[in-house]
DNA sequence: CAAATAGTGTCTATCAGACATTATATC
DNA sequence: GATATAATGTCTGATAGACACTATTTG
């Protein structure tokens, strides 16, 4: 079929963001509360519509900053970095009630926050464990009396769980765990978000093991911490290094 | 930013594809020649609109049928099989000088069609080594006096370029290289398939331990067959295994 | 016979997993 | 001293890469 360019049907394209973090040990996702029809109430991605004039990625860096005040790590800038990557496109007929709505899903990758609750949007917004938004289709959604633990609205349950499952097998084999640290981070810090993203544990040793042997994937940068009553543990920095071969190995079985 | 239905920009949806096969150990894409402006003449991948009421993989597995004929695997039919999977999604503004477009570009990979130049549509069409389309933006578009050998249309290049890198890394850790072999093939047909995909030449003692010891990856169909004058070699179907753990690696370094 | 491809076996270096041991902090 | 975390080391089984060898076809 040639193009027909006078003859299309129009459609309307926004981006929905999967946000990312560790917090206490456990993976977090942020969300937000919808202010109007439909699912008005509802938890859902943060997200909006692209302008006219703009790429899906700046379309993408910019909702991330007006909901967390993240500068996408490719931009220059001086606020904090976060990770970002185009994660899927969800265009199913019907998946807005209103419209015909594309939305190009983009995953971002933060480190914790100091601000509990992201600024930039006065309406509700929180972050959440995974654990608690992904409840899975095949078990019941009346697991808990807990109604904010039901599902996200639209399909973002889905392109949560899109988002997630890249997180998990990404940091396999690159370094993108370092995504979710501070600019100077341990050993132990990192292999927590590992543990956290995984939800599984790693044993201490052979983790140190590995990724300090992996050359360029972390560089020491000098300084000592100690953060948790007992011996003072190494900083590293992220090395220049973006794939790890042979890949950390998740534990499954 | 709350959503304004009411007050959304226009874009346009298409679908391109990224087809892939393996002609004459030639990792080979299918290009369409342009009928009509812009980039009247040049070579194109195939795509067109998304229809009002249609899903995007839908829009993606009915280009893929009227360009090749091929069926896509998920969906149940008697035409030759095709593995069909998103790919990632193209809008920058401008990318196409009419009007904004964005295009969600889809991954295909295909067994060796019987036909030289896919049917279906009246323009032309043509398998190419993706090493003849795939110019390196680095390298001189002046390599060689062939035209035809210069980018493609639109952000093309750009599209093919992830395409066969989503091909080339896929099969490492999945049996996807089984789509493109016919139902039943032999190991030293699908090591072919690796070494004309990846570039390079694979030992073919390694190759057998390893796909015949994965559990899943391959399935004895019974017969035998001797293609060209050797000893006759056993025939295989894809088992059900999706996942190679662990992984075939590419050789590099 | 030679040549080509299929299939099996062997050796070695590397690496993941399990786990011991030492080092240095807080309580 | 007890306890916690960091960092290094040791052992073993699995496996990838290199390569010898046998099996069975065509020319």
């Amino acid at each position: 079929m040639p193009y027909e360019p006078s003859a299309f049907p129009p459609f309307a394209v926004t981006v929905d963001l999967v946000v990312l973090t560790v917090r206490r040990h456990a993976l977090c996702a942020l969300a937000v509360r919808r202010g109007e029809a439909p699912y008005e109430g509802k938890w859902a991605l943060p997200g909006g519509f692209v302008r006219a004039d703009e790429d899906l990625d700046s379309a993408a860096a910019r909702e991330l900053a007006e909901e967390t005040g993240l500068q996408a790590h490719d931009t220059a800038g001086g606020l904090p970095g976060a990770h970002l990557e185009q994660l899927a496109t969800y265009g199913d007929p019907g998946r807005d009630p209103r419209m015909r709505v594309v939305s190009v899903a983009h995953l971002a990758l933060a480190p914790d926050l100091p601000s509990p609750t992201p600024g930039g949007d006065a309406r509700g917004a929180r972050w959440a464990p995974v654990e608690d938004l992904l409840v899975d289709d095949a078990s019941t959604r009346r697991h808990a009396d807990d109604g904010d633990k039901a599902s996200l609205a639209f399909d973002h349950d889905q392109i949560l769980a899109a988002g997630v499952e890249r997180a998990r097998s990404k940091i396999e084999y690159s370094s993108l765990a370092t995504a979710f640290c501070p600019p100077e981070f341990t050993v132990g810090e990192l292999r927590r978000v590992y543990e956290a993203v995984w939800g599984v544990a790693l044993d201490p040793r052979n983790f140190h093991r590995k990724v300090t042997g992996t050359p360029g994937f972390l560089v020491p940068s000098g300084g000592t911490t100690t953060r948790q009553g007992g011996r003072p543990a190494q900083l590293f920095r992220a090395g220049g290094a973006n794939l790890l071969n042979p890949p950390m190995l998740r534990p499954e079985v």
